[in-house]
RNA sequence: GGAGGAGUGGCAGAGCGGUUGAAUGCACCGGUCUUGAAAACCGGCGAGGGUUAACGCCCUCCGCGAGUUCGAAUCUCGCCUCCUCCGCCA
């Protein structure tokens, strides 16, 4: 949620940001509504100022020793039509707040000024090339076709389970990605300062609210039948940002940085017909993901921090990446900006998508009333940040196309092999 | 699932339906005293919103939502959460 003086303020400011963003913003529409705002609020406070009044009159008129009667009636006068008066004022108020909140909470966070013109991702900034794409001498197999050979990655069992978009994974796959969870999660946690988290995969309203993905994103989640309005989480992100929500932070606890690996679920709603092969795109896909509440003069260099500690993931496992700055149209709802790591694809000849670090700023907090405190002690909003450290899937995947031999077996990457009882090669016929 | 009990400010804990945003204590901040510290004493100390150039003034909030009333922390109803006991269960 943007700060609704800021657009008091300034409304067509705001919207010249926002065209970055490739949001349209209503100025007119928002100013008519605002200024009714104003005066039905004004009004209506009025009228309860002179309401309470009155009945504090007969509160002491009755503590003077008048009789309840006596004193209603010396004050008749000035109750006469407000009850009426006020039931209309704030009949209207309740229905402008609720159309300005409607507006509001649809209004996405504005771009940082570094945050690059462009409409899609073809207009991306790509800021690093990390690693070198292994040059192969023989015929490269996608995940789909590595796993397949010995029934480890299994789609077709999946579907038979559920539908499409799921994946079944066994024997030394599925150990691979216990074993990249658990690395992912010793790195953050040993080497990067993050506190482990375990946290519920089921989230209220109020929860998806907090982070951006209601009201205006219901259609990408998994809702659950049942009494409460439950949702599958659709990232981490979600219940590990809500945290605090609703709290004023301890400044000496920020910054707080949380690692927390959970599954992850989405509808995948108009992605039909991409992606459909193999396990890029899948309903249920896990990540182990990082969060950081920080002060709000700090997230800027938390944001490189944060990125920089993905990519540590990338670079330990010897992957071939590359580091890019969303442009305005590529930028989530609730980032600030945002850098994705791409990891190279053999089997593709490009670069995919498997990770993405976003810094918030006070966008989420606002919405959840995450405060801390300034130096002078005065609640303050905190920033938020979140990234994919790494999604272990797509990074499963890669590990077997980018580490594939010429017989179809995987090479273990060495940083796994811990995880992997010392097995120094899987797949093998 | 059944039976009870409880939800008040950072914490503890008062609060007859009437000038209560809320006593008191602790914590915290400032001051006096002290060579310094502690103790003692004095003062301050919730959040959100509106309005204003500002000082200030006003509204809302005692788990949440309705209701009764001129007036609700206090009465009524519904919901949520927590605690205790019983049952069931990974």
């Amino acid at each position: 949620m943007l700060d609704v003086k800021a657009l008091r303020a300034d409304a067509q400011a705001v919207a010249a940001q926002l065209q970055k963003k490739h949001f349209e913003l209503d100025v007119s529409a928002f100013e008519a509504l605002e200024a009714r705002r104003k005066s039905v609020q004004v009004s209506s406070e009025q009228l309860q100022a002179s309401k309470k009044k009155a009945s504090k009159q007969i509160g002491q008129l009755v503590g003077q020793g008048m009789s309840v009667d006596e004193a209603k009636a010396k004050v008749a006068d000035e109750l006469k039509d407000i009850d009426a008066e006020l039931e209309s004022a704030s009949t209207e108020l309740a229905d402008i707040q609720a159309q300005l909140d409607a507006m509001l909470s649809g209004i996405p966070n504005v771009p940082h000024e570094q945050v690059p013109e462009g409409k899609d991702e073809d207009d991306n900034e790509e800021v690093l090339l990390w690693g070198e794409p292994k040059q192969f001498d023989f015929a490269v197999l996608d995940h789909v076709d590595l796993g397949g050979r010995r029934d480890e990655l299994d789609f077709e069992r999946a579907a038979k389970l559920t539908g499409s978009r799921f994946s079944v994974m066994r024997g030394d796959i599925a150990r691979l990605n216990r074993a990249l969870i658990e690395f992912m999660l010793n790195q953050h946690c040993d080497e990067h300062g993050y506190e482990m988290i375990n946290v519920p995969y089921i989230v209220n309203n109020d929860t998806l609210y907090g982070t951006g993905q209601l009201p205006k994103f219901a259609e990408d989640l998994f809702k659950l039948h049942g009494d409460s309005e439950y949702y599958l989480i659709p990232t981490a992100e979600v219940p590990v940002t809500n945290l605090f929500r609703d709290e004023i932070i301890d400044p000496n606890q920020l910054p707080l940085k949380f690692t927390s690996h959970t599954p992850c679920f989405r509808s995948e709603a108009g992605s039909y017909g991409r992606d459909t092969r193999g396990m890029i795109r899948q309903h249920q896909f896990e990540k182990v993901e990082m969060v950081q509440i920080v002060k709000p003069e700090d997230s800027w260099q938390a944001l490189e921090d944060l990125t920089q500690h993905a990519e540590n993931i990338l670079q330990a496992l010897e992957l071939p990446y590359r580091k890019v700055r969303l442009c305005g149209g590529d930028l989530g709802f609730s980032a600030h900006m945002t850098y994705d790591l791409e990891v190279w694809l053999p089997s593709q000849n490009t670069y995919r998508e498997i990770s993405s670090c976003s810094n918030c700023g006070d966008f989420q907090a606002r919405r959840m009333q995450m405060r801390t405190r300034d130096e002078n002690g005065k609640p303050q909003l905190v920033h938020t940040l979140n990234g994919s450290g790494l999604a272990v899937g797509r990074t499963l995947l890669a590990v077997l196309e980018n580490y594939q031999n010429a017989d179809g077996s995987v090479t273990v990457p060495e940083a796994l092999r811990p995880y992997m009882g010392g097995k120094e090669v899987i797949l093998a016929k």
